[in-house]
DNA sequence: AATATTTTTTAGCCTAGACTAAAAATATTT
DNA sequence: AAATATTTTTAGTCTAGGCTAAAAAATATT
């Protein structure tokens, strides 16, 4: 069965909805993220569960099934390699290729993607560290802890971003926060819960809480 | 003003019905093209007109305003530049990659069709041949001629074909057939105007005049 | 010149995917 | 437990882009 722009797009959602939480997906978390009314998501909850794509009760919230999993699952490789294409290959910065790979990851053809894949080096996780499911939809589970989450005098090393805003990722950037980046935690805050980094051993730099806890990092 | 997907496709037929030709364009050509219904192209034609990019009078046929032609232009180049970048750096072969261009050449963002020219090499022709428009919409005018138009004991180069079914191209792939082949006319069968031909000095082998017809060289 | 054929347009209908406004279900307060 | 607030669904509309069938215009044939 072949899934339309709109239907791949709703999966996709649901999807990245899911990663961040156990309990099903409610229609309004899905129709802010799409930019779409809460009725509009409602009438396609109901198309995509008769397709038996995700699992719908009526107020109950939604979740993907099996079948829905693994459109998804193509969906996010298809974005996630498209995203290494265009840094890698392209010369664009993290921050400038979310809107383009939102278009290219809907681009038909099985062919096309396993000779990008070959072409990039197989790899394994996008410019913002974020696992890239491999063909036959298996995802390495990487489970990175939050910046925020860490101790002073703690080390760590940036794995990834839990938010790919433009305007987030610039902040980064300012920072030459780059992955792969040391970061040793020199000062917290407890008011405010900001801290003093020293990223790559330079000078320690101030990090709010809000970005703080949008940076992925393993120690 | 921006352009959908469909509308985007119909200027580009129009564009590439118009190259072969110097009258109006008819519904029923652009219907048969698209794989529509001529009740539907007359439907298209008439918001086209509206947006500026046609000169469309019923029942006369169409044809495109130094607007619709700018945008046709820009599909086109997407197009063929996307077929470059499939066949030089993804390894397919020039039979395969029509329909795959054909996803590719709406995907929006001008940064990213500048860079990934630039990553080309500025390529001045598609796999098949054709002319890749510039940014500001020039085209190289090349006017080539057809195989079949020959004489006996005339020698040529291959520079294109004058169309791309995936058919066509296998047969001229079975022939060792490629761009910047020298060919040599060494015999003419008056009665089919099938031809016999040497391709680099290689013996001659026969091409049919519905090939031949195909087969864009100069001299 | 009249008739027949082909092409194109009109009229009306359909589906996908959005929307608004109102109704119903669920969740939260008091 | 009742009242209120929030969330979700229903009902009815809208637009883009298709379709079919019938009408009208253009073209071809006798």
């Amino acid at each position: 069965m072949s899934t339309s722009f709109a239907e791949e797009n709703y999966l996709k959602v649901i999807y990245r909805l899911s990663e961040s939480t156990d309990v099903d997906i409610s229609t309004n978390a899905i129709a802010e993220m799409t930019q779409t009314k809460a009725a509009s998501v409602t009438d396609m909850l109901r198309k995509l569960s008769e397709k038996g794509w995700v699992n719908y009760q009526k107020y109950q919230g939604v979740r993907l099934t099996a079948a829905g999993e693994k459109i998804a699952l193509g969906i996010v490789r298809k974005h996630r390699l498209w995203e290494v294409f265009l840094v890698d290959k392209m010369g664009f910065s993290w921050d400038e290729v979310h809107e383009i790979a939102e278009q290219l990851e809907h681009i038909e053809s099985d062919a096309l993607i396993e000779k990008l894949d070959a072409f990039l080096g197989f790899p394994s996780v996008d410019p913002h560290g974020d696992p890239i499911p491999s063909k036959d939809g298996k995802l390495p589970h990487v489970s990175y802890k939050k910046l925020s989450d860490l101790k002073i005098n703690q080390s760590c090393v940036f794995m990834g971003v839990a938010k790919d805003a433009t305007v987030f990722l610039q902040t980064l950037d300012k920072l030459h926060l780059s992955l792969g980046a040391k970061m040793d935690i020199k000062e917290l805050n407890e008011f405010d819960r900001s801290m003093l980094i020293s990223i790559n051993d330079h000078l320690p730099v101030f990090i709010s809480f809000d970005v703080a806890k949008n940076i992925l990092v393993k120690y």
